[in-house]
RNA sequence: GGUGCUAUCGUCUAGUGGCCUAGGACAACGGCCUCUCACGCCGUAAACCCCGGUUCGAGUCCGGGUAGCACUACCA
């Protein structure tokens, strides 16, 4: 009961960390943070197909740049593992996997088998819903069937074999799970899973998985739910090997589902709907592709954060700004909801919105100096946050700033056709004109004189306040948008202010 | 097909038998503010999958349907 609390994060290193494996490694990192428990990260790379090259890197970095801080095994500070049960690459673990196959295989709970990949598929075809089962095992080719001799040759010969696991037929096995309760599932539709493969020396992904979480001391497995099916498999295991009574406690996570229509969220969601699922942009080495990422797009990771926190997870309460520390606080299993939730990126804008509002000035504009260089722009750190500070509330990324701004850095080249339709009347030229020489008048260029100056002087001649102020900023911003117009007035000051006059005088007739 | 999981506004969710004429947030819509656009504030519309049962009383418990999802590989 006073065990230690620890989680681990166990991703295959087959392309992109995936959006819903990110909220995997952070509800195990909320619940490790909050018991005071450890964190690992496992590698799982026993498909030596799937490899994709550089997807480990990709990982490490996914979860350093979200604040998901790794305890033990490959992290940011030991890309070769740290902690106490390495190695935690499970290509790494070969000679482990060997000790505890040959222990199953001698206790009777497994056995070889010598069916080719093209045998199976023959029987596949021609027995509809083939099983590797207690009902067919028997007429397959394995140390079951075959005599010890025949299996002894067979092995030193060099032919390629599989361990699978005897699974016991007529047996219900429950699966207690802290978000769902007690699964109870019938050994008899279980198959005798593939456990090892010779042809790689390496474990399938349930040996191994038992293994390492056994020799890692893991408390809890909170992982996906598309695990919950071969969790009864995974409980067995830890029977046959006779650790049942440190078995880690089960969490299966909810799964997060496509914006529109059915199904698991997929890399072609992100591109079909255009918002990213993957945590950092990951150029795939394998099949040179290139998908978006949180990152490049401009979201902070602690809005990435918090809205991956809510989706599946909420608190009693209306909270819906969470530091990592609040999570960390409050999180808890058995608020996490049992239905999938669909992901909605509409939202995750709007929690970037409200981190960006929380930025100061400076940072933003620390942010934004990189876009404005890009931009051909140079300009004083001071007035970029200033700029920044005026105009944040009307985005939601930085890279959205450029679009908002560029009006304080480039006089307006053209002339927004619906603002000047609206707001450019028959007698604004003359009013811009007429402006011009109250603006010329103006020595002292604050927003207090030029209050005090022009508002007496649109009222002395009665031309309408809306009239002339809407007319005056489609000259220096080129639309009817943007602050407050001394505020605009004020950063451009008095030369360009009455220069952009005189141009709109000269475009718009 | 088989097995399992799930089921409250369009979306994320609150709700653990009476506080629910169902609350919050995103999105939508309307208004206020106002020199414009945003922000902000205020408001509107919007949901308990269906049918039974238990109970004085059910969104909440039970059963059955239905639907969605997952799994069903020598992938993880």
């Amino acid at each position: 009961m006073s065990r230690r609390v620890r989680v681990r994060f166990a991703p295959s290193p087959t392309g992109a960390l995936h959006i819903g494996g990110v909220r995997t490694a952070l509800y195990n990192y909320l619940f490790a943070r909050q018991h005071g428990g450890d964190m690992l990260l496992r590698i799982e790379d026993t498909d030596s197909t799937r490899f994709v090259p550089g997807a480990e890197a990709y990982i490490i970095e996914a979860l350093d740049w979200l604040g998901i801080h790794i305890d033990e095994g490959i992290s940011m500070d030991a890309p070769n593992g740290k902690g106490l049960h390495g190695p935690y690459r499970q290509s790494e673990r070969r000679e482990i996997y060997h000790q505890y196959v040959n222990q199953l295989l001698e206790s009777g709970h497994a056995y070889y088998a010598f069916d080719t990949p093209q045998e199976l598929e023959t029987k596949r075809q021609s027995v509809a819903n083939f099983q590797y089962d207690a009902r067919t095992r028997m007429e397959m080719t394995n140390s079951l069937t075959l005599s010890k001799q025949e299996v002894k040759e067979r092995i030193e010969r060099g032919d390629q074999y599989v361990v699978r696991f005897l699974v016991q037929p007529n047996e219900d096995v429950v699966v207690h799970d802290l978000i769902r309760g007690d699964v109870t599932i019938s050994s008899n539709i279980l198959d005798d899973k593939v456990l090892y493969k010779s042809a790689d020396d390496l474990p399938t992904y349930h040996l191994a998985n038992i293994v390492d979480d056994h020799l890692m001391e893991v408390s809890h497995v909170i992982r996906g739910e598309e695990w919950l099916p071969s969790a009864p498999l995974h409980v067995l295991l830890y029977r046959a090997f006779g650790w049942e009574d440190t078995m880690p406690e089960f969490a299966h996570l909810p799964l997060l589902l496509k914006p529109d229509g059915n199904g698991k969220l997929s890399k072609r969601d992100g591109d079909r709907l255009g918002f990213p699922v993957f945590p950092l942009e990951f150029h795939n080495q394998k099949d040179g592709s290139v998908s978006s990422g949180y990152r490049e797009s401009g979201y902070y990771p602690e809005a990435v954060i918090n809205f991956l926190a809510l989706l599946g997870w909420h608190n009693t309460g209306d909270q819906e700004m969470f530091t990592m520390n609040e999570l960390i606080e409050q999180f808890s299993l058995d608020r996490v909801s049992k239905s999938g939730a669909k992901f909605d990126f509409e939202k995750g804008k709007w929690f970037n919105h409200q981190y960006l509002q929380l930025r100061s000035d400076e940072q933003l504009a620390e942010e934004f100096m990189p876009i404005l260089n890009e931009k051909g722009i140079t300009a004083d750190k001071a007035l970029v946050a200033q700029i920044c500070g005026l105009m944040k509330d009307r985005v939601n990324f930085v890279s959205e700033l450029w679009e908002q701004v560029s009006f304080f850095f480039v006089a307006p080249s053209e002339y927004d056709e619906k603002s000047v339709k609206k707001r450019w009347k028959e007698d604004s030229r003359q009013h811009m004109t007429e402006l011009i020489e109250v603006l010329k008048g103006v020595d002292d260029w604050t927003s207090e004189t030029l209050d005090a100056t022009v508002l007496p002087w649109i009222e002395s001649k009665e031309y309408g306040l809306g009239v002339v102020m809407n007319a005056f900023r489609i000259c220096l911003v080129g639309a009817a948008r943007g602050p407050h117009i001394w505020s605009i007035t004020d950063i451009l000051g008095k030369n360009e202010t009455i220069y952009r006059v005189e141009n709109a005088i000269k475009v718009l007739n």
